[in-house]
DNA sequence: CGACGATGTTACCCGAGGTAACACCCCCGG
DNA sequence: CCGGGGGTGTTACCTCGGGTAACATCGTCG
């Protein structure tokens, strides 16, 4: 028996683990639910950062493609966006655990650190601004602009999306709209509220 | 003398710590830093949350009123809203390492696991949702748009200002207008690419 | 049979967070 | 003068998690 299908089954021993126990789940938890002994999953992973990739590129793939997917979708722009929105939302709201370890960066992590999206993040991000570089015409600034729209979108999501997960304020849909609505610029459209009246009162903001 | 000028010195040499190793500098690190051993800082700040807490609150502290003045300025919104952006993407810039303490969520929180944002972060976006609030007028979906919105703007400018901080692919006023195009609609404005001819090419994207 | 490549084990190392127990120093009140 | 209490500090230890070394086993292939 090759080394792939052995693989396969110390991923789904970690997945359950993970499933239950969060993202900081130790090696030896992990080992045990498999039913063996630490030192075969460094053998088959390297190290922690090894079994983590393994396992998020598992679980990212499909999420990966279904944005992809939606984002070659053949819609009126807005409607595009709000299916990538929509994708992405109904995406973790089907795992959580699996959600949590997307957005987990590694934490130790020296050198190279500093990533405030995680290794998955990135990939949508620059699957992002692949899309915005090919599908709108931004002029000189279209490399630079893409690149940053990419990253922020990401972020703006990855933030929003983890409030909406935990706190549950509305629908999937309405969620959809909210976002598509800041990235529609309505944020520039819409009226100043009509100060109710206060110049420069003394009154500081509840804390 | 009291406790409170013993803290302070102590916070300085756990700042100069961080701002050489970054924020995995363990407590023996610091406190050989202080010139002293790690119960101290034990006795201080309870454990090593508390002492990254008392660190980023005191750094904080001066970025987020500044937002906070940013965010209250009387200006055109549009104009405001790049004030904020430079307002944040220059404290980041002015203090890299700083920085990112705010970004890091603590990694062992059991229980209340789950927040893609920092604490220092989640100040930032209720800051946001605020000023919202108060000052734009978006009928009935207030609340929620405001919250959504408030968290969507803080994920984005930190992963955008994250990917800026670190590859630097553009001056900070640049940066400030492209994120602001990107609130301001700009997506939504920008016309279609003139697709170069591929109604549905059987080539994979590029890997 | 022998060797190789997988399986697995126990036992250990290291570094980091965190604590216990002890010692010093200084000031303030009886 | 003396005796605390509250600050300073120390050494030595515990626990736990990532990671490794060394050893044993089983099945297959030449």
């Amino acid at each position: 028996m090759s080394r792939e299908p052995r693989r396969e089954q110390l991923l789904n021993a970690a997945d359950r683990v993970i499933q239950r126990d969060g993202p900081t789940a130790s090696m030896n938890a992990i080992a045990a639910e498999a039913g063996i002994t630490k030192p075969i999953l460094y053998r088959h992973f390297g190290d922690r950062n090894g079994l983590i990739s393994a396992l998020t590129e598992r679980h990212t793939s499909g999420l990966l493609a279904a944005i992809r997917a939606a984002l070659a979708e053949p819609l009126e722009r807005r409607d595009r966006v709000e299916h990538v929105l929509d994708t992405y939302l109904a995406g973790i709201e089907a795992r959580p655990q699996v959600y949590r370890l997307l957005t987990h960066p590694e934490p130790g992590d020296p050198g190279g650190v500093g990533n405030a999206l995680a290794p998955a993040l990135r990939q949508i991000a620059e699957e992002i601004t692949r899309a915005v570089q090919s599908q709108v015409d931004l002029g000189a600034d279209r490399d630079l602009l893409a690149e940053a729209w990419g990253r922020g979108i990401t972020g703006m999501v990855l933030a929003a999306g983890d409030w909406w997960l935990n706190s549950r304020p509305c629908s999937r849909t309405r969620m959809v709209q909210a976002l598509a609505d800041l990235l529609w610029g309505r944020l520039a459209a819409a009226a100043d509220r009509p100060t109710p009246a206060l110049p420069t009162p003394p009154v500081e903001p509840a804390d």
